[in-house]
DNA sequence: GGTATGTTTGCGAACGATTTGCATTATGAT
DNA sequence: ATCATAATGCAAATCGTTCGCAAACATACC
């Protein structure tokens, strides 16, 4: 069956590879935000031919198809989700690294203002905060999953 | 003579080498955000047995001891600046790298209403906003020099 | 359904930024 | 000045990522 991001890929008249269709796929099931070694290691499991080397190039090919995007939450690797029209940011949970997204239309106005006052026209932003759960004082290694995100 | 930063790491109790002085030095005279290689550049100048293996492990030394602050700017090395006690951010000129700070104690009080929402304490954020000049639409490499800052 | 042509893949080597092991040298306390 | 300890230089190692190249596709054409 066609994934929702194969459709978009083919959409955008993207060639069709085996490896690609899976990469696809994996991505279309991830509601977190994997690296290239964590979205290598599920397509894997789907079929085991397929390289790291391709997977970093597909999700090259991905986002400069603007069907992903690469977000960098400082730790060093590149991690990706779905591209979406919405800007939206990220919270960090230091406990455990769980990614909570979220949007802020008064941000977004703020930070257009700042960029003015300065004499600037944006072009791009980006806003992490890390934080840990109110009440929590620890650091209490929560068991829930991780990275379930919220809607936008 | 003694630099600013090499006072602080008097203060903090670091054993002053040679070698840490040049880079406290080269720091405190900098105004920009000199990433490693950069502060190793400078630092030969003013004595050529330092090697880069040094100024990484000061750098971080330095950092840990919260006299300068690491700031990931997305172009995949570390940069570096004093510490300072108020949050600022940077809004980087796309067309040529110049990186203005700012502050703005509105986008702290939202930061901080959006994180309780969700229901998160904040232990550190950090902003980006990359923009160019208000008027300027091509990629006109500007004649000031990089990176002047902005007094926040 | 074959077949030519241009892409994509897998592999391992190369990469740039950073860290590290280890023998040598310097520091600060005595 | 002495000495234990910590810092340095060097080169090798590491990590995430990219690249060259030959072999394996995908697609347009017959």
């Amino acid at each position: 069956m066609t994934s929702r991001l194969e459709a978009l890929c083919l959409e955008k008249g993207l060639k069709m590879t085996g490896q690609r269709r899976v990469i696809s796929q994996v991505l279309s099931e991830a509601d977190d935000h994997p690296d290239v070694e964590e979205v290598h290691r599920r397509a894997v499991v789907i079929d085991p031919r397929i390289s790291i080397a391709t997977v970093y190039r597909t999700m090259r090919l991905l986002e400069d198809a603007q069907v992903i995007e690469k977000v960098d939450l400082g730790d060093g690797r590149a991690r990706y989700e779905e591209a979406s029209t919405d800007h939206h940011h990220h919270l960090i949970d230091t406990r455990n690294g769980r990614i909570i997204e979220f949007a802020s239309p008064e941000l977004e106005a703020l930070k257009e203002r700042i960029a003015r006052e300065l004499g600037y026209r944006i072009v791009g932003h980006r806003l992490e905060i890390y934080g840990i759960p109110l009440g929590a004082d620890g650091n209490d290694d929560a068991d829930e999953p991780v990275d379930k995100g919220v809607p936008v």
